[in-house]
DNA sequence: CTCAAAAAATGAACGCGTTCAATATTTTTT
DNA sequence: AAAAAATATTGAACGCGTTCATTTTTTGAG
């Protein structure tokens, strides 16, 4: 058999980065050690270093699922029609906030947000930020096909608009994950009253 | 003699304060050891730690130095007249960037954005989210202040806009430390791009 | 001036992420 | 099937931030 290799090695990454997430979502980022996480999933602490870069490229996986998937929602949303535009930025942006969560604690997601800004030529932080500009694309692909609907005035700038939300949008994510207490209902509503003007200013007005 | 305790104190605080802003500048924040920094200000590891809680703290009042005056230079700049909202925000908003790399470098920004995100319960990150909120109120008080003087529109909700507005500044300087190739003259140009189309839209029509 | 208590300084030791030279296993060659 | 080459595993050791029991210095009361 000349797949014995190749067959370990696809075994050894799954137990690892299962390992790794149980840990991590048990008793935090920090406190899970690369030693707890080798033993977990059977193997020495310089094989974990063969799998993954660092500790840190562990979460990248989890991020990277997470942002996939909001990203396919968030192009089921911009198909549908639309009343204005505060409704339909608040339903996209309330999908990303909602689905926030599914993978990653709050913790992991002020890890991750922490690598990216720390160490910035890293592959980490590279796939981090294409994330992010996707994530930004799509706000303004969504402000475009209201335009083109006929909900956004036609002398709008979408992308320089899209940047603007997408930029509050993200920096508003930050304040959520560093405040334990904040919820995700308190974060939708904070972010609605900021795009409120801006959203009622670009609208085409029906009266 | 009896203030010869709190003497050698204070001598001893700023000898390591100048050591450890003088290391950072020259190797970066990373590479510069709590032991090099405790042997060039001539005391021990241990003092280092009587005297700073952590490296981190060290940045701290490197940072808060550098908001306090852009914050003074911000308000000079809210006080003059101001033709329209663009020019205006492009002037405050120029100000805050212009000033940025005085005290700090990039590496020195990253690693202080960094600890607040990661470590929110920390003096530390309290502090530096308490200057970011002083910075995002001033925003907020120039667009008020120019809807005082009828530049910008009466029905604008100036808080909400001026917290989107430096939401996105702050996001985008985050963009701009993570970068060591972009410069100073791209960020303004890249916010001032972003701003456009809501400083038109709130602006008092003169036509 | 003496001395006990308070404050400050010290550096060895610890924790944990990461590295790397040595060892073991699998694959290829003959 | 044995030897050689390629690849993977291992855990002790390292670097550096941080801690803490011990020692030194300063203070003020008697």
């Amino acid at each position: 058999m000349s797949g014995l290799r190749a067959q370990k090695k696809a075994d050894k990454n799954r137990r690892i980065l299962e390992a790794a997430t149980t840990l991590f979502r048990k008793v935090g980022y920090d406190s899970a050690r690369i030693e707890d996480i080798a033993e977990m999933a059977g193997v020495s602490v310089g094989t974990f270093y063969n799998y993954f870069k660092n500790k840190g490229d562990m979460l990248m996986a989890t991020v990277s699922m997470e942002v996939e998937e909001v990203l396919t929602a968030g192009d089921a949303i911009i198909a549908r029609e639309h009343e204005d535009v505060a409704t339909a930025l608040f339903e996209l942006i309330g999908k990303y906030y909602d689905h926030s969560l599914t993978y990653l604690s709050k913790e992991m997601w002020r890890t991750a947000m922490s690598l990216s800004i720390a160490q910035p030529e890293t592959p980490f932080s590279q796939r981090y930020t294409a994330l992010d500009h996707r994530l930004s694309k799509q706000v303004c692909d969504l402000i475009r096909a209201l335009q083109d609907r006929g909900v956004v005035r036609k002398d709008v700038d979408c992308d320089a608009t899209g940047e603007l939300v997408f930029n509050n949008v993200n920096m508003m994510f930050i304040e959520f994950v560093k405040d334990e207490e904040m919820d995700v209902d308190g974060l939708k509503a904070s972010v609605a009253r900021q795009n409120a003007p801006l959203a009622s200013l670009m609208s085409v007005k029906t009266d």
